[in-house]
DNA sequence: TTGAAAGCGGTACCAG
DNA sequence: CTGGTACCGCTTTCAA
C-alpha cells in the first residue's frame, strides 16, 4: 500500500524539473523539451508506473472529465439499467467516466447527491429515472451542463434538455401490428392510472384504431397496474366464462409482466397463445420477454439509445460542439420504440 | 453558474483570516478564536452558502470519505441492486458516500474503473457481482481497504474479506419447508451447470433429504438453467403425460423465473397450485415472486443484508474500529437466506 | 531549452 | 487569540 509516484518522483529520476514532466506527458514536449530529456522522462514515468493524480488535476483545471449520473432507483430496481449502460458507452468513448448515485426514490437525497457530485467537480450531470416521469429538477443541476433521461422537467418553464421514448408511436405501432394480423377486438391492459407512460400508450392505441377507421370499445381499456397479478386478473375478467365470440382476440399489455399474468390466465382457461389469443407485451424486458413461453412479442423500450442520446447531447454542450442554438431550441429528443415480433402474436382466429 | 464561495470569501466578509474560518467551521473554534469572530464567521458562511471544496479537501487530507463500488453488471442487469442499496445505507449513516461504476461484465474494464476510483482518492473499494461467483480480484483493490460482496477471491491465497449468502442452508431450509408439508417426492430444477450457487443449493437439498432419512432420486434433479422457458420445459418433462402417482408433488426451483415457467406448465396441464403441485422459488425477486399467481413461496436472498455487512466490515477496517485481528482471521461472512411463505406451497396431495 | 514560481481551495502549524 | 505560511500534486507562465 505504498504511495503512488508523483510528477516530482518522475522528474527526479529523469533528472529534470516537474514542469518538463508535465509538458512531455501532455504531448507538448516538442519544441519545449530536448528530445533526449523527453525519452528519459517517458522512461521514468513508465518505470514508476506514473499516472497523474486526478484530484490534483481537478483542483488545478477546475474540471474532472467525470459525469455524475443520479437516478431515482435504477440501480436498486430491476428496470432501465441499460439507460446508464448506453450513457456510459458514449462517455467512455469520448474520454469521460461516469459515476452513479442512486437515491432510492428519496427526493430528499437528490439534492445532497447532486451537491456531493458538484463538490467533486463533475463536468456534467444526468438524471435518470425508472419509467417515464415528470421530475422536480433539483436546483443544483442548473449549475453545470445537465440532461434528463427518461424524465422531463415538470416546471412551467423547463430548462433542461430531456430524452424520452416515443410512447405514443410505440402504442400505435404495437396496435397496428395486431390490426395487421386481422385482430379487430383488441383489449388493452393499460398500466396504472398515475403513470405518465400509460395514457400515452393508450393514446397510441386509439390513434391506430382511428387510422384504421375502427372505433374503440371503452370497456376494452383497463388501467390494470403493472404486475403479474394485475395481468392475470385483468385477463380473467376479459376471458373467463365468456364465449369465444365475445372474447377479444388479442390482449395488448402495457408491459411484459402483465403479459405473463395474461399467459397464466390463458393457460388456466385452456386457451392457446397465439392460436386462440394473441398477447403483446411492452418494454422487452431482458430475460422475461425473450424467455417466455411462447416467446413474447413486445414493443422494446430503446433504453440504450436513450442513454446514448442523452449523453451525446450532454457532452456536446460541455465540449461546445457545433452551435449552442441546437441545445437551446431543441429541448426534447424522442427516441422511437422498436417492435420485436416473437411467438405470442398470430393471425386473428376466424369465427 | 457563478463560482462557489471559498473560505477566503468567507474570511473577507467576516473580516478574519482563512485559518480562523477553517478552525471555526471545523468545530475547533473555542479556545482559538474569539466568540464574536466565531459568530461573524458562521454568519458569513451561511450567507455565502459556503461549503468546503471536496476536491481541495481530498488533496489536502489524502482521503475523500467516498467508497467506490464497482460491479460486473448490477446496474444494467435486473438483479441484486439491493446489495448496493444496503451498502449505501450504512455508508451514508457513517458519513461516507458511495459512487458506483458498472463494467458490464467486461473484465478489461475492471482494472480501469478501479484505477479511476483510486486516482480520485476513494477511501475504500467494494466489488459487487450479480449472482454468487468467484472473482479474479483486480490488482488495484489491494492498494486500499476492500471487500467483496456476493463474490469471493478465486486465487489460491485469498486476501479479501467477502460476504455471501448461505446457499447451502438456503437450499436445505427450502427443502425442509416442503418436507414438513408432507412432500416426499420433490423435484429440483437446479439452475445452470456453471454457476457456483447451483451446486450449493443442490447440496442443501440433499442435506435435507439425508436429515429426514430419505434418499434422493437422481433423476429428480435437473440442471435446467435460470429462465422461464427452462422452468417450463423442465416442468413439462416432469409432469406432462405422467400419472398422478408418478408425478413429483412439489417442484423446487433454483430461482423465481423458473417457477414462473413451472406455473405456466402446470396451468397448461390443468394442475392447480398448490392443491395438485407445490412450487417453490428462490431469490424472492421484487415484483415477481410477490405478484405471481398464486404468490410464490420462495427463499429470499438477503441482498440488503449482504450489502450492509460488507460495507460495515469495510468501514470498520478503514476507521480502525476494534481489533484488526477480526479482519485478519475472519475472511468470510455468510448471511442466511430467509424463507418467505406465500401461496404456492401447501400440503402434499394425498394419494 | 530549462527551472522557478504562482495558484487551484483547503488545513495545520507556528510565530507574534 | 490571531494571521502568515507551508504544503497536498499538478499545470502554466515567465525569466534566465
Amino acid at each position: 500500500m505504498n504511495r503512488k509516484a508523483t510528477a516530482l518522483d518522475v522528474a527526479k529520476r529523469a533528472g529534470v524539473s516537474r514542469s518538463a514532466v508535465s509538458l512531455v506527458l501532455n504531448g507538448r514536449g516538442d519544441g519545449n523539451v530536448a528530445k533526449e530529456s523527453q525519452d528519459r522522462i517517458r522512461l521514468a514515468a513508465q518505470e514508476l508506473n506514473y499516472s497523474p493524480n486526478a484530484i490534483a488535476l481537478s483542483l488545478r483545471n477546475q474540471r474532472s472529465r467525470v459525469i455524475g449520473i443520479v437516478s431515482d432507483e435504477v440501480v436498486v430496481s430491476p428496470f432501465d439499467g441499460n439507460i446508464i449502460g448506453g450513457a456510459d458507452d458514449v462517455a467512455r468513448s469520448r474520454g469521460f467516466v461516469t459515476v452513479v448515485m442512486d437515491t432510492e426514490r428519496d427526493a430528499a437525497r437528490d439534492a445532497s447527491a447532486i451537491e456531493t457530485l458538484l463538490d467533486r467537480q463533475v463536468d456534467g450531470l444526468m438524471y435518470v429515472t425508472v419509467g417515464l416521469k415528470p421530475l422536480d429538477v433539483p436546483h443544483g443541476m442548473l449549475r453545470v451542463p445537465s440532461v434528463l433521461a427518461n424524465c422531463y422537467d415538470s416546471s412551467p418553464k423547463p430548462q433542461l434538455h430531456h430524452v424520452i421514448p416515443d410512447e405514443i408511436t410505440g402504442g400505435r405501432d404495437a396496435t397496428e401490428h395486431l390490426l395487421q394480423l386481422g385482430h379487430r377486438d383488441i383489449a388493452l391492459l393499460a398500466g396504472a392510472e398515475g403513470s405518465p407512460a400509460a395514457p400515452l400508450r393508450v393514446e397510441g392505441y386509439r390513434d391506430a384504431y382511428a387510422a384504421a377507421g375502427l372505433s374503440v370499445r371503452a370497456d376494452r381499456i383497463t388501467m390494470a397496474g403493472w404486475d403479474i397479478d394485475a395481468g392475470f386478473h385483468g385477463a380473467m375478467k376479459l376471458l373467463d366464462g365468456v364465449s369465444p365470440a365475445e372474447r377479444p382476440t388479442a390482449i395488448m399489455c402495457a408491459n411484459d409482466r402483465l403479459a405473463i399474468g395474461v399467459a397464466l390466465a390463458a393457460a388456466r382457461l385452456g386457451l392457446s397463445i397465439p392460436a386462440d389469443l394473441s398477447v403483446m407485451g411492452y418494454d422487452d424486458e431482458a430475460r422475461i420477454a425473450d424467455t417466455m413461453v411462447p416467446a413474447l412479442t413486445t414493443m422494446a423500450l430503446p433504453l440504450r439509445e436513450i442513454g446514448r442520446a442523452a449523453m451525446t447531447t450532454l457532452l456536446d454542450t460541455i465540449e461546445g460542439v457545433s452551435g449552442r442554438d441546437t441545445a437551446e431550441t431543441h429541448v426534447e429528443t424522442m427516441v422511437p420504440c422498436r417492435l420485436v415480433i416473437r411467438e405470442s402474436t398470430g393471425p386473428a382466429p376466424t369465427r
